[in-house]
DNA sequence: TGGGTTTCGTATCGATCGCTATGAATACTT
DNA sequence: AAGTATTCATAGCGATCGATACGAAACCCA
């Protein structure tokens, strides 16, 4: 999973699972069937491993404004484990591919665009209870988010520390809009 | 460079460039000295050709909130191009790569870092004139602007048409802090 | 302890990678 | 027009890709 996180599927190499596993090709081949089936994998443990703060933040019964706050912050942290590959796998696995391996970019554009679905319907029933204003759209917001998110797993992947990625986070909360009855109030005083 | 920019560095195999260009292994040799090399004039090109908005953007004579503005929009355009590649080629390029592909990969680490730092070179003559608060960090808010523009070129790789992009664009705008002396009383009005 | 089976590592498969040597075809000079 | 020089495409170089065939070692049961 570290590898291909790290260099992406195409670019990695059999003999470099091999040598990672210390496992013999056979025994790979037995184990997971090809490399394709063997990324699959690798994306499953990602999504179960690293990436549950995303559902956390999106499943806590807070306000839409602190789940949003604790998905970008948890973004900030995740991305940036030490002795972790920066980024998201989900971004780093296959963002260009060749013909050849073109499901597997299909299959995380697919799992990209299920993070904006979810960060969607979050928005929704905030705004259904009066979190976020009735003409905001949730899908272009969703997507602003969900872009956000991506950005900060290529500037993670940029040597970004937590720090500056928190920073990030916290600046792009200022695109929130007011949730007009407590938080425009709060900050007037 | 429409190949590079497509299927990223490695994928692109020396065959499809053959067809693409309609020449023979030898004169692509004879004309571009190796495939790194011809990667890295596609870049050059790539620069000079598509992305000049970037550069008009920050260098116009207009307030930081509207060369902002225009940096932004202008990338929803370029990176949603009909005909194009989704995205920006310094992104999809070589984001994740072999550990042969190291240097290419870090080449458009540094393109990234540099367009993070003219941002911020702009966002301090912004500053200084009074257009943002006197305690912004610049260097913190180049940072989200870059990342809000490397997510906007995944969006676009994901399939956003350029009116969701203009729609993020916007979105980002938001946490723009006011202006003080105009921006923020025109919008009491 | 011997025999049959199963496991497993080595060596290698065909395909493709980036790249280049070599022979044919063209063009230029006298 | 003949000979020389140069260009150029085909064919193939070594290396590496993902994936596997095959012989050897280990194991289990009688």
């Amino acid at each position: 999973m570290h590898l291909f996180w790290e260099h992406g599927y195409e670019a990695t190499s059999l003999a470099m699972l091999r040598e990672a596993m210390g496992l013999t090709p056979p025994q790979i081949y037995n184990a997971f069937t090809d490399k394709e089936t063997l990324f699959r994998k690798a994306l499953t443990r990602y999504h179960e491993t690293e990436i549950g703060f995303a559902l956390e933040a999106l499943s806590a019964p807070v306000s839409t404004r602190e789940a949003i706050r604790r998905l970008l912050l948890g973004a900030a942290e995740a991305y940036s484990r030490p002795g972790k590959p920066g980024g998201c796998l989900f971004v780093s696995g296959a963002l260009a591919a060749s013909p050849q391996a073109q499901a597997i970019a299909d299959e995380l554009r697919t799992y990209r665009k299920a993070s904006e679905a979810a960060i969607a319907d979050r928005l929704a029933r905030g705004r259904a209870v009066g979190d976020l204003p009735a003409d905001l759209s949730v899908e272009g917001f969703a997507k602003y988010l969900a872009g956000v998110m991506n950005g900060m797993s290529i500037q993670a992947r940029d040597g970004a520390s937590v720090e500056e990625l928190r920073v990030l986070a916290q600046t792009a909360l200022a695109a929130l809009p007011a949730e007009g009855q407590n938080q425009a109030a709060l900050s007037k005083e």
